[in-house]
Formats: C-alpha cells, sequence, structure tokens
DNA sequence: GCCAACGTTGGC
DNA sequence: GCCAACGTTGGC
C-alpha cells in the first residue's frame, strides 16, 4: 500500500464535503498539473492518503482510502487529465498544522514542505505513521 | 492583499 | 528549444 496526500481549499472541497459523499466517494478532479496527475494515475485501490485543507486552515483533517483508480477526469475539456475517486475513512482527533509538520525535523523532507504547490503527493509508510501519531489516530486504519 | 515559487504558453 | 510574459497556488 501506498500513502499520499491530497491538498484542498476548504472554500472549494472540503473535508465535510468528502465526508458527506460517504462511502460512494468523489472525483479529486480538477488537478490540472502533471506531476499530481501523475501521482495519480500511480495509486491503487485501496492506498490511503491524508486530507489536507489549504489556505486558513492549513492542517491535515482526515484520511481517506483510494476507491477508484484513474480515469479521465469528468471536469476536464480535453483527455490529458485524470483522476482517481476516494472516500472519507477516518476524521482527526487533533488537525496535524503545516507549523505542526515544520516542528519535527522527521517531516522536514516532506512535498508538503518542499514543494508547497502540488496538490497531489505521496507520502512515506514513516512521515504516515508520525502523522497518524500526531493526529491522534490509532496505529493502524479501520479495514 | 501581497509575493515567492513555479507551471504554462506562445513568440521567436 | 529558449525564454519572457503571464497565471495560479498557497503561505504569510
Amino acid at each position: 500500500m501506498t500513502f499520499w496526500l491530497f491538498k484542498s481549499e476548504p472554500s472549494a472541497w472540503s473535508w465535510a464535503d468528502q465526508v458527506a459523499r460517504g462511502e460512494a466517494g468523489e472525483e479529486w478532479n480538477g488537478v490540472r498539473n502533471y506531476q499530481a496527475r501523475n501521482f495519480m494515475r500511480e495509486m491503487r485501490v485501496g492506498d490511503r492518503g491524508f486530507f489536507y485543507h489549504s489556505q486558513k486552515e492549513k492542517a491535515v483533517v482526515g484520511t481517506v482510502e483510494v476507491i477508484a483508480e484513474s480515469h479521465p477526469d469528468s471536469t476536464a475539456d480535453d483527455a490529458r487529465w485524470d483522476c482517481v475517486d476516494i472516500k472519507a475513512l477516518e476524521p482527526v482527533k487533533t488537525p496535524v498544522t503545516l507549523d505542526m509538520v515544520k516542528a519535527d525535523p522527521r517531516l522536514s523532507d516532506m512535498a508538503l514542505l518542499k514543494q508547497s504547490r502540488l496538490s497531489v503527493q505521496p507520502v512515506t509508510p514513516d512521515e504516515w505513521r508520525l502523522i497518524r501519531a500526531l493526529a491522534g489516530l490509532p496505529e493502524q486504519a479501520p479495514e
């Protein structure tokens, strides 16, 4: 299983919106960046990710699961853009803020810090475990 | 609201 | 193929 981070402006698509979709999930559409798209093409059903709110909040607020592998983005007007579908999995107990990530030297290599504009990015297993702990989540996500 | 970073576009 | 101009993102 591979781990990821999905970034969204809450005014455009929030964690609450994602939760409201329930088991049906939702397309992670609207990405118009090749690097982010290529990461989505690598995703497999069952992969897990963090859901991050950019802008005012700047924090990981939940976890998600990939429920459909990459397919054409229904909001794109050309064939270049693909996306996956994800569903909300767990809300965090404690939001993990950008400041918390910056404060931990073990997280200093995260794309979140190094490539602040990248909206879909990989997370290493170590980073996944550490951020889960900071978020007050159990070590293992539910099946 | 500003600006740095960075991606894209289009003229050459 | 280069690069200037421009647009967008996201943190501050």
